[in-house]
DNA sequence: CGGAGATCGTTCGCTCCCAAACGATATTGT
DNA sequence: ACAATATCGTTTGGGAGCGAACGATCTCCG
């Protein structure tokens, strides 16, 4: 979405809507609902450059990466299926994200003692050292980008998106 | 971030916090910002990806490349370095969706009047239409997606998001 | 005027991400 | 038992996405 839509700004902002009433022509539209969409995406993009930039390089590891470092961490070991869930991806892109984490010695694929179609994924004992290093780095960042909200607001943030989750879970 | 970081269950979310703890160890941790950062990613993963599905896939385009000829749309033409800055994308990624813009025939390239280096960007009459058949669907899955939140729900996390866009902006 | 350095878009190598097609393995129904 | 069916991980093809390196161009200053 473009950077106006996110301005601090009150003239850009409302420069921006009108804009965006004009692409519209007469149809009235929901403003408040743009914003907030327009905000949720740059804000995710934000957060996700500065962690990889500032925790994540030095370990040479891309966000989704460590998501699923993080969930075997605390695990132990998963199927891909689950893994993929939990970690919010699909499973095509788990196998390149496995890869990644195979190649660089941070975990393993055994196949499932039972079912053969299965692959049971565990974390190496370098990956779990990686993300006892990386975690309390990460938090202490999570903590600084939300610095200028009060503990409050952060609770109304997450609770806010959590309904926003749970609208798309029903609605697909 | 682990699907359970954004549980509605409260005692899912409970144990999501004691395994955070354990990863940690022995020292203290903002579980708020956590939750507020985890859920901001999901949020947005999804929202992006029920757009692309249910508005964006009907006109062969992605995130970046609607939001790009959207900004053309509302502005006529742009040089790449201000395109590429209000898209929130780097130049790097611009030059691919450009690419991918211009063999659809939605955009054209043109040298820069004076300046050898610059390109100036515009949208072409395809272009053009398709921004203005998407816009109205584009805003109506906005307000369903935000549909369980009242309009000061919207504005109060647009405000939220704001904020936490602010600090980035100023910290990096 | 002319070289040093800045600035522009592109290219490159890598990670990520999805939907759809695919092959191998399980399960189910008859 | 065994063919239809379902389910699993992988592969494929495409589009992002970034940082860094690169060539072309412009600007600044001596």
């Amino acid at each position: 979405m473009p950077s106006a839509f996110s301005s601090d700004d009150d003239d850009e902002l409302r420069q921006a809507e009108k804009d965006a009433q004009a692409a519209f022509g007469t149809q009235p539209f929901d403003f408040a609902a743009l914003l907030a969409v327009s905000n949720v995406f740059r804000t995710a993009t934000a957060v996700r450059n500065h962690m990889e930039r500032e925790v994540l390089a030095d370990h040479q590891l891309g966000w989704s990466a460590f998501v699923v470092l993080y969930v075997l961490r605390v695990w132990g070991a998963k199927e891909s299926h689950e893994l993929a869930v939990e970690a919010g991806i699909t499973g095509g892109t788990l196998t390149g994200v496995l890869g990644t984490l195979e190649r660089r010695g941070m975990v393993r694929r055994k196949p499932h003692p039972t079912d053969g179609r299965r692959v049971v994924v565990s974390p190496s004992a370098k990956g779990r050292r990686t993300v006892d290093a990386i975690m309390p780095v990460f938090n202490h960042h999570e903590a600084l980008v939300t610095a200028d909200l009060t503990d409050r607001d952060r609770r109304e943030l997450a609770r806010l998106l959590r309904t926003v989750l749970r609208t798309l879970d029903r609605e697909g």
